[in-house]
DNA sequence: TATTGTTATACTCTATAACTATA
DNA sequence: TATAGTTATAGAGTATAACAATA
């Protein structure tokens, strides 16, 4: 293992692990996966967010978003509707019981992220959060650009 | 999804998940997934290491280790072996095909890695190890020392 | 003809319980 | 009795192909 220490990519996943670990972990004790809570975030944000556009968003694709948005369904905590203007598609919203769920994840999971943060100064958060950028577009930017 | 951009949790997933996509295509190409990768990896470094010492390293549960080597034992690139001071264990080595491989795999690999780490100048690229560590110790601390 | 979403299916990873053979 | 590994199995998460309804 010790060879894989000083790769960057190695490091970042290492803590990622251990970050996940304690989300999924209050996850499981708030009754909800991952991809579910990231769903109901994005839907609170945007009420009658079309279901293609967020699986998109999340990088979940079309069948696998369909029976993400039935266990939501079936939980009470979202409804689908027909719009109209295209019968083919299907808007999401929450319920009033899937509004006070991810209201309460996300006061749970904000408080997780504090506990992080506090491990840094604000400057060093600062600066994390500037490195961290500059890899993540530095591989964007590569990936695009790149014949390979 | 705007709401969970402050979280270095969140920041640290799709940085690792940029970067592992790029791994996971090499993998691909080299016939390889990242599981088998790590294990090789370990095994070249800890010739006769225990099956059950490499899958706690690994973080796999012992039936899931089964599985991994089994595919690579099949593959020819591991052999296993009963030591006679415990016949219960299995200790594992690399065949000469699977030195080839991973000497190989980690070329390419490594090579990956340090196009990411040229993102970064040397001074960058040391505080951003220091304060992934930082926040990587931290959290295991809090782990172990919150009764939560 | 292209699209939105669904169904069916399969493959990988992961997790638990029950088993064997040793210690 | 405890440990090392195996087997069987089940659950997530993710992938593709074929389909229905609509545009």
């Amino acid at each position: 293992m010790s060879a894989m220490d000083s790769h960057i990519g190695y490091r970042i996943r290492i803590l990622q692990l251990r970050i996940f670990k304690d989300i999924y972990e209050r996850m499981e004790r708030l009754g909800m996966s991952l991809g579910a809570y990231t769903a109901l975030v994005a839907i609170r944000e945007n009420p009658g967010v079309r279901q293609g556009v967020l699986g998109a968003a999340m990088h979940v694709k079309r069948p696998n978003m369909t029976k993400l948005v039935n266990g939501l369904e079936k939980a009470g905590l979202v409804v689908r509707a027909t719009p109209s203007c295209d019968k083919r598609a299907v808007e999401l919203r929450l319920t009033p019981q899937g509004e006070q769920r991810i209201a309460a994840a996300m006061e749970d999971v904000c408080a997780h992220d504090s506990e992080i943060g506090q491990l840094l100064s604000a400057v060093e958060r600062r600066d994390l959060m500037r490195l961290l950028d500059r890899v993540s577009d530095g591989i964007e930017a590569r990936r695009r650009g790149d014949a390979r």
